[in-house]
DNA sequence: AAAAATTACGCAAACGTTTGCGCTACTTTC
DNA sequence: GAAAGTAGCGCAAACGTTTGCGTAATTTTT
């Protein structure tokens, strides 16, 4: 036996007024009397009435819902990052609707097909690895569909978006491995198109050059990322004839398996070598040598920053014939120290 | 400038035909001619048609939208479960709506009524570690909204779930101990209350049991799950007269602290004292020591199953007179041990 | 006391889609 | 050649809510 759920016109025809009474009764709309107001309220409260929200959704062409498309949901930062969305999604009364697109571009377009037919309000998104085409965020804008990227920028022009500056925390890494005396600074980047890998590097460069040091190229190595290729740059970057003392890793999962390596080749770490990374795992603090330091890219303030500038969007009036802006937030990544026990 | 969204309406104007035939034509429906369906997909492609889901949702009372309340978005087991979720609904050309409680009650309630107005076709929930009182998920049950609990199940009559059995894992943590000679075997567990703390105490009952061991109740402890509650269950361990040489742990988290703890007391692990625990986290491999052994408990089968149920049974037809059975699945965890190297 | 203003409500359209039923025109059957 | 069947399409209601406009009743103004 489904229940049927009350309506509004079970509620007007309970007390033989109209449906139009009845709705601005419950929105407590001026040109309704005290009285009538009242006889509403009360057996709105006694049918236990609730509004059928997918009807206000397909009558007001809004839905309060907030899409979020994620590469890999199981992954640390992003699942911060997404319970920062959904945490100030739900303050301002916006759900969140989910999709992973698992770093394949074919499923981050169909998933934003998908969002688009639901009637997202709007989108927030780190977008796919293997993203090379924009098209399907670019139709977005002819449906008046607000997009906020963050961590994982697209190269397109006039977007909104929150990104870490990952620069200059690659810069404070290289500089206090300088300070703390090394002079032969190997990395271990990932592949070469990607954005973080540049911005890495440029840090990187920048740290030599104002310390008025030789840069030279053949101590940068690249990894795919997966425990074999930072296997193999840890072992080009150990069988070189100046060999590294300090290592920066792309991230910390890499610096794991790096230390590993390492370890392996009987290495002494913190004493022959030195690593540091990006990331700021939680759990790497339990970890047997963790990276002297780490560069903090806060994920959940950059998802909480994402889904506040995507609601000021959305609550901002469209018909006015403002000129549009582009916000583009950039937060400022930290060098961790680990405190050396 | 924006776009408006090509209806059906405009595509029946355009050919000078009925919407009804336009819908039927564009569900392949056998009573429209070959040659006007040709010529409404012509259309419809041409405008770029994409149908208004919120109508159909409206329309249909069926929102092809799936509810999914966890405690905490950011803990691993939760993030690798939602992953499945997404993964098995999207498949299934489902979507998720997605809400976390914080492991507050009152969060909780919010989130389900919310869900219920958003007319979710059905709910994935883990509950609360809070919630003690369940009739919001008891009111689903005359709107015919199912659903299905997972991992941390409530004290309910009737219900769907899938939840892992952990006391099996249990069992073979401390019979794994047992084999390998330890017969002071401590236990620093959950709260009392928690579920998941009994399960892991009966796995070490019967295992102390079928050894034909005594049974001390001293050994067992609980901490509140943070670093000082843990360091405080070790202190009282490392400090009877006869101590323990293994220790089964909460989980992967707690097992860290007291090794750490243990480190700190001049203790060899895996000499003076070994460790088991739960959840088998992934970074723990990097971790200095690991525990020797760890229970898994398949957080993306779970979710997966519990996903599968909620399918099949949206798609069952409930206006058959069924009598209403209920899945209850448990899903065995299982001892994975380290491989000592 | 008539005119004007205000209060309190109802009518009906609109949002976009699906679907039961009915209708026409053509084809088949005996 | 009339009856029966079928193929192909249109009408209109329905889903639940909001909202512009109209209007009757009441009150205020002059």
């Amino acid at each position: 036996m489904t229940f049927k759920q009350p309506t509004i016109k079970e509620i007007a025809k309970r007390l033989n007024i109209s449906v139009s009474t009845v709705s601005r009764a419950l929105h407590d709309h001026s040109s309704i009397g005290l009285r009538t107001k009242m006889r509403v309220r009360q057996v709105a409260n006694e049918l236990n009435y609730e509004p059928n929200q997918t009807a206000i959704f397909f009558q007001q062409r809004k839905t309060f819902t907030l899409g979020v498309i994620l590469p890999e949901l199981s992954e640390a930062f992003f699942s911060t990052a997404i319970s920062a969305i959904e945490d100030t999604a739900n303050k301002h009364n916006y759900t969140v609707l989910l999709g992973q697109s698992h770093d394949q571009e074919e499923r981050e377009k169909q998933i934003v097909e998908t969002m688009k037919n639901h009637r997202v309000d709007g989108l927030i998104v780190s977008i796919s690895k293997n993203t090379i085409n924009f098209d399907h965020f670019e139709a977005l804008r002819k449906y008046a569909i607000p997009v906020v990227f963050f961590d994982r920028i697209p190269n397109m022009p006039d977007i909104h978006y929150v990104a870490c500056n990952i620069q200059s925390g690659s810069l404070q890494a290289v500089s206090y491995l300088l300070n703390k005396g090394h002079r032969i600074i190997g990395m271990i980047n990932g592949p070469d198109k990607m954005m973080a890998s540049m911005q890495r590097l440029e840090g990187y460069l920048k740290a030599i050059k104002k310390h008025r040091l030789k840069y030279d190229p053949i101590l940068i190595v690249s990894s795919d990322l997966t425990k074999e290729g930072t296997y193999d740059a840890m072992r080009q970057l150990t069988t070189m004839r100046r060999k590294p003392t300090a290592i920066v890793a792309f991230n910390d999962y890499v610096a794991l398996d790096a230390v590993q390596y390492a370890r392996g080749q009987q290495m002494k770490i913190n004493e022959d070598i030195t690593f540091v990374s990006y990331a700021n795992l939680p759990l790497s603090h339990y970890t047997a040598f963790p990276p002297a330091a780490s560069v903090e890219q806060f994920p959940y303030e950059q998802g909480q920053k994402a889904t506040e500038i995507l609601l000021d969007l959305l609550n901002k009036n469209k018909d006015e014939n403002i000129p549009p802006s582009y916000n583009n937030i950039i937060i400022e990544s930290k060098l961790v120290i680990r405190n050396s026990q």
